[in-house]
Formats: structure tokens, sequence, C-alpha cells
DNA sequence: GATGAATGAGCGTTCATTCAT
DNA sequence: CATGAATGAACGCTCATTCAT
């Protein structure tokens, strides 16, 4: 096995970024990646086993650089509803400043390699280090948060989300500081526990 | 004759839904639909002009379907918070009861056709029969519905209902009748301009 | 077997020869021709066995057609040069008058029905109507013409004939009367037995 | 590398020239010329872009061949008449040599390419060493060759020699070399200016 | 007789993967 | 280690021919 940094392995997974986001995961054939990368055509198969294998790697990557991105400047004592809005904030801010990443995400969450992975984040029982899943699970347990399962929590959470990144990377709305700080508390209304109707939820 | 209607042509339709429903427009290979559909390949060649038509028309009577259902029961006239959640109520119900749908629009909106529709919706000055953007220009309109942009607020309304729908239909969750509610009442929380804080928005 | 004079089948024929001669063999499908002939598909081969047949006859009706306008004015007794440069001329004038004739000839001639067709003129012991043949051996017998095998005369005779009706259908040179005829002189002029020299040839 | 000369390049032509010579273009699948070459189907569009690119270059290296053929032992400065017969002569040569090469230019000849070929050749204006253009042009300015125009002679002078090609190829005359040197005689009496006659031609 | 909907073999072309160098 | 030429299965699509009506 090749090292996990090796420089024509990220080029690799470079020029798979930027094809895959640019035009979607079939107009990426690996002749053109390889092009793309500087490297021959075979040598993608000494670093990944094979096509789906590149992508996964790519999605791991990516998700860790997301991970990372979040947990830069966040509180795990802070409020709950601050440390929402730091997550979301920064999310929404990380798909404006890294509109392939994004891309790429999307394309994968909508493929059959998706749905395994939020198949163990959201049932799997191992704590994996997903923060919006604990906060939720927190906010759920404090009465912050409504009480609902967690699925649609997420839903509720991160969907908007997507939707507005998705739009912001088409040009059909500009995301703003302020229209990203407004759009995240939103989200955070849909979710919070209503207070002056004990009823509420 | 060729008629809309025609059993053969609908079969046809029905063949490629099941199929890029079950497993995305790139699985789903024209021999296979004609398979699927008890027909020769060549003959769906004789209903729709090529492989894009036929999606565009699938995707033509998914949309008049929705769209009809969603009308089924609407009450121009009723309080917009009503309105709103019979919108959203009877879209997931959709959703839930016609899986397949819900993944090959899902497909749809995540491929270039998707784009173009998206933009013509969102920017179009048209009236096109669009049932949220009317009802959330009116909400923003009368002070109800917070002011942000017709795209975030689409978002916000539209985004965890999907996020849900998917995650009910792989089984992650699963959607009763008042579950579906609560969820649209989030959405509709997180949608309406909060009462009891002037600054709030 | 149906009528030689139907009139549907004369339609198919008259459709055949247009498609044909504007695009080539291969633009034209049996579905076009019936769709210009006003006939459904089915019915072509109610008049004709396969395609090939129909091109077989549409070639017969041709030469049948082009063998009794060189008869026209054709006096069997004239001096041997008039009735070459009648066949020449009237042959040429033919096709600048037919050029969707001329087209059809050409394409069937580079085709593997074209070399049948040519083997039974050239070759085969029949007389079989070929004014050109027998006008040939005669000037041959009489010495009027070079003494060359019957296949090269031929050549002579018609081979400038018919790439001069090429250019001037494709638009490379306007063929007026008098240059038919002066295009005819010179095919004489190559056939011809030198009168001065007696060796010549 | 793929260089002009790869030897896989050229079986992949010379299946294509035999394939096509045999049996016309369209009886010359890419799959059985991959056969006939003994390369994969997939490796043909390595070496061109498209069947058309394939048959184009078909030509193109066929057209050198013969060109370079024509100057061999070709003298500008000899007589006129001498330099004609050379020129028919290697060319029936050429053709009595490599039928192959001949069926194929035949076909290529007759097909929209060649239409756009022979456009150049005759009404371009540029010196594109076409030896047959200039030689008639000079035979015309001397008064040597008669006064038609430059598409007519080139008809005298090849129309004869490409129909008595073909039979030879297709075994309806024996062309011995005695016979090209009178049919290329021929050719010539039919170009030339009659000089006996002052109203000759 | 006449139809045209239905067929499926066959086409040109793409691309993930292999392997000799 | 790295390469990129070679592969062939699979794709979307065409069209000569058949046959139920």
């Amino acid at each position: 096995m090749v090292a996990e940094s090796s420089e024509k392995r990220q080029k690799i997974l470079r020029a798979a970024l930027e094809l895959i986001a640019g035009h979607g995961f079939h107009d990426a054939p690996i002749a053109l990646i390889a092009e793309r990368a500087g490297v021959g055509a075979g040598t993608i198969y000494r670093y990944f086993e094979d096509k789906d294998v590149l992508i996964a790697e790519l999605f791991r990557q990516l998700h860790d650089k997301v991970y990372t991105w979040l947990m830069n400047g966040y509180g795990p004592d802070r409020p709950l509803e601050e440390r929402f809005l730091h997550l979301g904030t920064a999310l929404l801010r990380y798909f404006v400043a890294n509109p392939m990443d994004f891309r790429f995400l999307e394309q994968y969450f909508n493929s059959p390699y998706g749905v395994a992975f939020r198949r163990t984040k959201l049932l799997g029982t191992s704590d994996n280090g997903d923060l919006y899943r604990r906060l939720l699970e927190e906010g759920v347990a404090r009465k912050v948060v409504k009480d609902l399962p967690l699925v649609v929590l997420y839903a509720l959470a991160t969907g908007p989300l997507l939707v507005v990144a998705r739009d912001h990377i088409l040009g059909f709305v500009e995301l703003s500081e302020p229209l990203i700080a407004q759009t995240i508390q939103a989200c955070w209304d849909g979710i919070k526990r209503g207070v002056t109707n004990e009823n509420d939820q």
C-alpha cells in the first residue's frame, strides 16, 4: 500500500474532485482524471482498487475536512443554541467557500454509496464523532429541542442548509454573511421547543 | 395511433420509473427498461424521441400528479399557516405513499434537467402555478413570514421535507401521520415571523 | 403479383428514386420511402419482395426509359458517326434533364447490383438491345472505329459522358447544348480510327 | 506513442481498405475492420477519432501514394502529349497493380467526402499540385488541347480510364501493357486539337 | 388488400480495467 | 513503480422486415 500522503495520490483525488464537481460522476472518466492529475491511467489503480474506492476515499477526505472545519472554534461547553448556530453557520460558510466540495458531496449522497454512509451515521451505535447527532440528542434530553426522532431533527437542521447552499452555488441567491446567519437561525427556530406553550411541539 | 394514454407508453414510463427510482439514472439502460416493460428496445423510440425525452416526460407526468394531489383539498382562502401545513403535509404524505415517485424526482432534480427547471421556478417571472412560491410571497408581504429571499424560504419550507422523505424511504425512520404533522409544523416554526420578539426574524 | 402499372407501385418507385437520388442509398429508409409515397411501410412489401428488389426494379424502369429515349430519333441506317453522336448527345441531354435518374443510376452502378448488370451487358451473348454495343462492333468491323476490345471502346464512349454529367449536376460546369455537342464529338475523336496514318492506333 | 507509422494503425487502415474495396463502405462495420486487423474494436478509436476520420485518412494515404507514383519518371519539361501519356499510363498501371486502391477511391469519390474533394480540385484557385489540371490548362493555352472547360477536359482525360480500370478489376477485360497504351492514346486523341481541319474541335 | 406498430439484430462509440514494457 | 495502449462489454439508437388487425 502506498503512503496516505503520496503527492500523486493527492493529485489524483484533486483531479477527480474537480471533474466530478464540475460535470457529475459520469463525465469523469478515469482517463480524464489521470490526464488532469498528470499521471498515467494505470497509475490510478496503484493507489485505488477501482473507481468506487477512489470516490469513497474522496468522500472520506472531504468528510474529515468538513469535520475539522466544524470543530474549529467549536465550544463544547457553550449553550446549545450557540453551538447549533456555530455548526450551521460554519457548515454553510464552508460550502460557500468550497463549492466543489459541496457539489461532490451532493453527488455522493445522491448515489448508492451515500446511502450506506447515511445508514451508519443515523442508525449506527458507535459514537462516530458526529457533532450534530450528539448536539441534537442532548437538546432533546434537556427539553430544549423538540422531542422528535433524531432523523427528523437532522432533516430540520440540515435540509434547508443543503438546499440553500446548492442554490447559492447555482447562482440563484447570493449568500451574504447576514443571510447565512438568518438562515441558520431559522433552522433553530424550527427545531427548538416552543417556550410560551408547553404543549407546543 | 400513439395516444398519450397508449398502454405500451405507460408501461414504458412505469418501467423507467421503477428502474431509475431503484438504482439511479445510469443503471436504467434502455434495454433494461424495454425488458421490464415487456417490449422490444426499438419500441421505446416509437413513443419517445430519445432517452432524454422519455425522462423529461416522466418528470412532467409526476409533476402534474403531485400538483393535482397538492391541490386536492387546498383552500386558497384559508389562513396562511393552514395552507402551509396543508401543502407540506400533503407533499410528505404523497412521498410516503409513492416512494418511487420521490426517488425519481430526487434524481431528476439532481441532474442538469432539474437545474433548468429550478431556475425557471425560482427566477421566472411568469406565474406558473407554483403554489409554494405564491404562498411564501404572500406571507412575506403580510409580515407573517420572515423577510428572507424567496430562495431561502423555499429551502426552509421544503429542505427538511425532502431529507425526511428520503430517510423514510430508506427505512431510517417510520413517518407516521402524527410525525408528518410535527415535521411540517416545525418547518412552519422556522419560517414564520417571531411574534414575541420584534427584533426576531 | 400486383399489376405492373399499379398507381401505388409507381408512387413507391418515385419516392424511392427521389430519396436515393437526393441523399444516397443509405439515407432512404423504407419508412421514409413509404411516407413520401403516401402508403404504409408494410404496403411496400406487397409490391416488392424486399428493398433490393425495389431498387432493382427501379433500375430496370430507368434503364428502359433511357433506352426508349435513345431510340427516339435514332436512325439505324444513318452513318456510324452520326449515330454515335446521336446516342451520346441524347444520353447527355437526358441526364441533364433528369438529374435524379442519373444520380440513382450512378449509385446503382457503384454497388454490387450494378456489377451483375454490367457483366450481362458486356459478356452476355444474348443480343439484349444494347445500342452502343452493336454500334461499336459494327464500327470495328467496318474499320471506322479503332480495333480495341469492346470494353475499352465502351469506356471511351461513355466514360467522359458520365463524369461530365456528374459534374454538371454537382454544379461544377454548365452543360450548354453546344458544350454537349463538343463533348460527344471529342469522345468520337477518341474512338474513331485515325485517317491520315494507316498504322495509327 | 501513436506514430503515423504505428504498425497497428497500418493494420487497421489495411483492413478497412480491404473491406471497403471488397464490399463497399456499408459492409465494412468497425467490428469487422477490427477483427480483420486483429485488434479490439475500441482500439480503432485510439488511432482515429471516428469512422469518418479513418476513411479520410485512408483516402489521404492513397492519394499521396498515387501522386508519388505519378511523379515517378514524370518529366515536366517533356512535350505535352508525352506527359499526358505518361500520366494516364502510370495511373492505369497503378490501378491494375493495386485494384483495392482503385475500388476504395471509386467508393470514396462516390460519397459526400469525394464531392468536397472534387470541388476543391476543380474550382479551387490554389495550386494544389494537381498534375492533370496544370497539364490541361497549359495544353489549352498552347492551343494543343481543345478549347473546352477544364471540367470537360478532365472528363475526357480520366473518364475512360476509370471505366476501363473498373472493368479490368471486375474481370471483363484483361488490360495488357499494349492495351493500356492504346487506351490512353485514345484519350489523347479525344482531347487534342484536330490538326488537319481548322474548324475541328 | 392495406396498414403501421412492433421487433431485435446490428451499428458506431465509450470507458473501466488490465498488463506488457 | 509508472505507464498508456489495448481491450470488449455495454451503451443509445436505427431500420428492414413481419404480422395482427
